[in-house]
DNA sequence: CCTACCGATCGGTAGG
DNA sequence: CCTACCGATCGGTAGG
């Protein structure tokens, strides 16, 4: 069973939109990345828009999924941060795309297809900040404001992709048992 | 004195930049926030690259100047390191335009001037993490990787922007407070 | 400072 | 799937 061509339009857009950015990848860039026409790619897909919108929600997906499942489980809210955090570097070095599509391509979607996407985002930010709250409930972290802690978490592994090169000098095992330490300690009593 | 246009020029396409994007930002944007026709601000700048380079530039330098500032005072890497992730903190919520030339827009810069902006940046960071190097020399910080650290921390702080609206629940204080005790309790020993 | 205008490029459609 | 083409908009220039 082979790529259907939708997938393959949104895969190459996604990288695209990586590389160069959202307003800057035309139409015809990304059919040329396919080997097609640009009037060619409205049979797949109704316009650059719906691409961007199913991008998106796909990536946002991703990080939904992963954070319902962990919230089953049965073990205490430090080794759910450090699922968390470990989760995030991962992507953030084996699926770059989602990445970025989740923390800033999306600032592109436009009306009900943004306003989908920041409740998709809140949701998966509020399931976030419960763990933390349960942290702190239970004595395990400071008494830190969980918005804040959320945030600063966020930021601190939304963006490992935008400098984060994989060299001798730094190993992906160093990068996450470094960020888990000032994370984890940050925030332990 | 007054403002020179070629100031309400730079002033307002910041603004602009950080509102809408560079892309997103016309010239004729531009110039109707000024008051004046798109062809009558070439009689001040050359190009829409020439205004972003100004702006990029000058956001970097206010950066410099603090960081070089700070180098000079007689006070501990951690009291360093206090007032860097502080002067970020104020940065991010009293000239936001400049975090955002700092961290996002100047991407759209080509050629020579980007060069020089990561040139500019490349300085900058490693100032800052001489300070985190120090502070580990003189075992007051964890023995972490200076390089995680420091992108650690300035991911932190440079997508405050992003994320913080003043609100009753929470005060700039709190924030500082806040994600000062994340950084220097997840760094000190 | 303006009007008028340039070539290039954009997302998207018609029609086969 | 393609060719041909649309109107809109872009950064920038000429010329006064």
């Amino acid at each position: 069973m082979s790529k259907t061509n939708k997938q393959k339009i949104l895969e190459a857009a996604a990288t695209l939109f990586k590389e160069k950015g959202y307003v800057e990848t035309s139409m015809r860039d990304l059919a040329q990345h396919i080997g097609l026409k640009a009037s060619s790619l409205y049979n797949h897909i109704s316009s650059k828009q719906e691409i961007l919108q199913l991008i998106c929600i796909s990536s946002a997906d991703k990080f939904t999924q992963h954070i319902n499942n962990l919230h089953q489980q049965p073990i205490t809210p430090v080794e759910k941060l450090t699922e968390l955090v470990r989760f995030h570097i991962q992507t953030a070095m084996e699926d770059t795309t989602s990445v970025i599509s989740f923390t800033d391509v999306w600032r592109h979607l436009e009306k009900e297809d943004l306003q989908q996407f920041i409740d998709n985002r809140r949701q998966y930010e509020n399931s976030f900040k419960e763990i933390i709250v349960d942290g702190i409930d239970q004595g395990h972290f400071v008494n830190i404001h969980p918005d804040i802690a959320l945030q600063t978490i966020l930021s601190a592994v939304h963006w490992i992709y935008d400098w984060y090169r994989p060299t001798r000098s730094i190993s992906r095992q160093e990068l996450e048992t470094n960020i888990l330490t000032l994370v984890l300690q940050g925030m332990q009593r």
